[in-house]
DNA sequence: ATGCATGAGGT
DNA sequence: CCTCATGCATA
């Protein structure tokens, strides 16, 4: 019972790491961040264009919402469920799969809320007569910086754990960090090489995350098909990647040089355990959220709430939502620097 | 391959 | 409540 079969998300103690990027976080991320697809306004202070900032949001969300079919409320909070509809086979499966699953079942809702600051978001409908939509933004996004930001890198080192415990040279007071050794070119040659190989080795991307395990490396656990994907993807943060490169390599020599076996999965033996059930958020409503994302990447709780009341979705699954997107710019991925 | 979620560690 | 690393569920 319970939820042994796997590993949960305890995998690596955090608390056991090295002091690395100390003072080159911001070269690091300077690098990873260099153009991110995100039309970074400049929507700081509300009060003053920011209401219109929103309101053009509201306008291009809504006018969008129109064009696909006004009344297409969907309920944004519908949740699947499957218990038993899934195929066991997991990973390899790199087939596009056409899936015609029928939609949310919708309801009707869309009652307009509004209740803010007695601005913010009422004028969807009627300001609809922006219309520029073709370019979003130069017009307004000028500068893109001084307000906040900056606290991303603050505390920078937390939850990774795989920082081993003693064998990174304590260079001197400052701080060259070690593992510098991976440039983001190094780390996407690595990444491609790391796929190949694991394929050539017949490896799916689940197995080697449960094969890491093996591995013993103190504070390395397992880790998700999800995770490995993302490695070789580069859709990992850059530290998260470097943090994880050595890991994967260890795991491919040592796989390379046993290349025999390769089949310890336990895994499921289900039963009946709570599935989470992830949120769909749908298209007219994420719209929205990214509109609104385009000129508050940021906002406050009780912007949160609000955009949540609009679009007629839980406080939180817009918060989570802002925080995954902020999250996703932030990623690697092609740094432009080639 | 990715969307939404959870939790640890920090402010 | 945020950022980050990760993962389950799903397209």
């Amino acid at each position: 019972m319970m939820t042994m079969n796997g590993k949960q998300h305890f995998s690596m103690h955090p608390v056991l790491q090295e002091p690395k990027y100390s003072g080159l976080h911001a070269s690091s991320e300077g690098m990873r961040r260099v153009c991110l697809p995100a039309p970074q306004l400049q929507g700081n202070i509300f009060g003053c264009f920011d209401e219109s900032s929103l309101a053009r949001a509201e306008a291009l969300a809504a006018a969008d919402i129109v064009s696909h079919g006004k009344s297409h409320p969907f309920k944004p909070d519908v949740t699947y469920h499957t218990m038993s509809s899934v195929p066991c086979t997991p990973n390899s499966s790199t087939v596009p799969i056409t899936h015609s699953t029928t939609l949310t079942p919708h309801h009707h809702h869309h009652h307009l809320n509004q209740s803010l600051e007695g601005d913010l978001l009422d004028h969807i409908s009627s300001s609809l007569s922006v219309s520029g939509m073709g370019a979003p933004d130069s017009s307004m996004m000028a500068t893109q910086a001084h307000q906040h930001h900056l606290q991303t890198m603050g505390h920078l080192h937390q939850a990774m754990g795989i920082g081993h415990p003693h064998s990174l040279s304590v260079h001197n007071g400052m701080s060259c960090v070690n593992d510098v050794e991976s440039d983001p070119r190094e780390l996407e040659a690595f990444a491609e090489r790391f796929k190949q190989r694991r394929i050539k080795l017949g490896v799916t991307q689940a197995d080697v995350g449960s094969a890491l395990a093996n591995l013993k490396i103190p504070g390395v656990g397992s880790l998700s098909q999800s995770t490995i994907c993302r490695f070789e993807s580069l859709t990992l943060s850059h530290n998260n990647m470097i943090a994880l490169k050595p890991v994967l390599q260890a795991w491919l020599e040592e796989a390379e040089a046993a290349y025999r076996e390769k089949n310890s999965k336990p895994d499921l033996f289900n039963g009946n355990e709570r599935k989470r059930k992830r949120t769909s958020i749908a298209a007219p409503e994420k719209r929205s959220l990214e509109a609104y994302f385009a000129i508050q990447p940021r906002p406050s709780s009780e912007k949160i709430a609000a955009i949540a009341e609009k679009l007629d979705l839980k406080k939180n699954v817009v918060r989570v939502w802002f925080c995954n997107q902020r999250q996703k710019q932030k990623r690697m991925k092609y740094s432009a620097v080639h």
